[in-house]
DNA sequence: CTCCATCGTTGACGTCCTCCACGATAGCGA
DNA sequence: TCGCTATCGTGGAGGACGTCAACGATGGAG
C-alpha cells in the first residue's frame, strides 16, 4: 500500500490531469465539429466573433484563446475563406481589424453548438450537473489567476 | 447584462476552461523543467518508469500518457539516450519491452519534481489547497470515465 | 516632428497528433 | 502441429499547434 501526500504519483498531478482531461475533451469536441468543418480551435474563434457585436480585434482574440498572434491570422483566414466571418476596419484606429461573424456564421455556429453539447454531455457524463459548475468554477479561478500573475 | 445557463459564452465552458488551464499550466512546467533537459511529457515518462518497480511495458506507457503508442517509442528514446531509463527485455512476452528508470533516472527525477512543484505552486496559487484537492477529485473522475467509456 | 509602442502579417523551426504499414511474437482454433 | 488473428514495438507521412523573430503600417507621447 502506498500512500503519498501530493502529486508524486503521476496519476494524481493536478497538471497531468488536466493535460488528459483537455485532451480528450478537444479530441471529442473536435470529432463532433468535424461534420461542420470546424476544429476547436476555429470554433471557439466563432464564437467570440458571434457574441460581441461589434466584432472583436485579432489582438483580444489572441489574448483570450491564450494565442500567439500569428496564429490568429491563420484562425481567421479560415474563418474567412469559409465566409463565417468577416475583417471590418474599426472606425478608430487603422491598425485593428475587427472580426465579426456574417450570418453564416452566426447560422453555423448554432448547428455547431449542438454538436460540442452532445460531445460535452458524454464526456463530462461522470459527473453530476453540480460537479460540473464546481469544475467550472474552479478552472475559471485558476485561468483568472495565472493571467492576472503574468501581467 | 446578458446571463446564459451554460457554455454558449465560450469563457464559461468547461472545454475551453480546461484546454486554457492544461496550456498555461504546461508552458510553465515546461519552463520549470527546461533547465534539466526534461519536458511534460519526458517527464511524465519518467516517472511512470520510476513508480514501477519491474518496468512498465511501452504500450501501458502510452495507454497511461493517452498517447500513440509511435510517440512513446520517440519518448522512451529521448530517455535512454539521456541515460535515465532503458529498456529490458520482459520474461514473459518477448515482444514487450519494459522501460525502467535508471539511477540516473530517479535521480533527476528528484530534482525535477522540485522545479514542478514550485511551478505548480505558483500557477495554483490562486486555489487553496481544498480547492486543488477538490479540482484534483473532480479531473480524476473525468478522466476515469472517460476512459472507462472508450473501452 | 521624432521616437517608441502596438496591430496585423509573414516566415521559420520544432513539437505534437493521427493514421497507416511493417516485422516479430503470442495465442487460439482446426 | 499448422495457420489465422491479435498484439507489441517501430518507422514514416501529413497536418495541426507552439514559439519566436522580423517587418510595414499606424497611433500616441513628448
Amino acid at each position: 500500500m502506498e500512500v503519498r501526500m501530493d502529486g508524486t504519483v503521476l496519476t494524481d498531478d493536478v497538471g497531468f490531469l488536466l493535460t488528459r482531461a483537455s485532451g480528450l475533451l478537444v479530441r471529442a469536441t473536435n470529432a463532433a465539429l468535424a461534420t461542420h468543418g470546424l476544429r476547436v480551435r476555429s470554433y471557439s474563434a466563432l464564437l467570440l466573433s458571434c457574441d460581441s457585436a461589434e466584432g472583436m480585434s485579432q489582438r483580444d482574440l489572441a489574448e483570450t484563446l491564450g494565442l500567439d498572434p500569428s496564429q490568429v491570422v491563420l484562425l481567421v483566414d479560415g474563418l474567412a475563406d469559409a465566409g463565417l466571418v468577416e475583417r471590418r476596419p474599426s472606425g478608430t484606429d487603422r491598425r485593428t481589424k475587427l472580426v465579426v461573424a456574417t450570418a453564416a456564421g452566426r447560422e453555423l455556429r448554432r448547428r455547431a453548438q449542438r454538436s460540442t453539447a452532445a460531445a460535452h454531455a458524454t464526456e463530462l457524463g461522470g459527473l453530476s450537473v453540480a460537479e460540473q459548475e464546481q469544475l467550472k468554477t474552479l478552472l475559471g479561478r485558476l485561468v483568472a489567476g495565472a493571467a492576472a500573475g503574468s501581467d
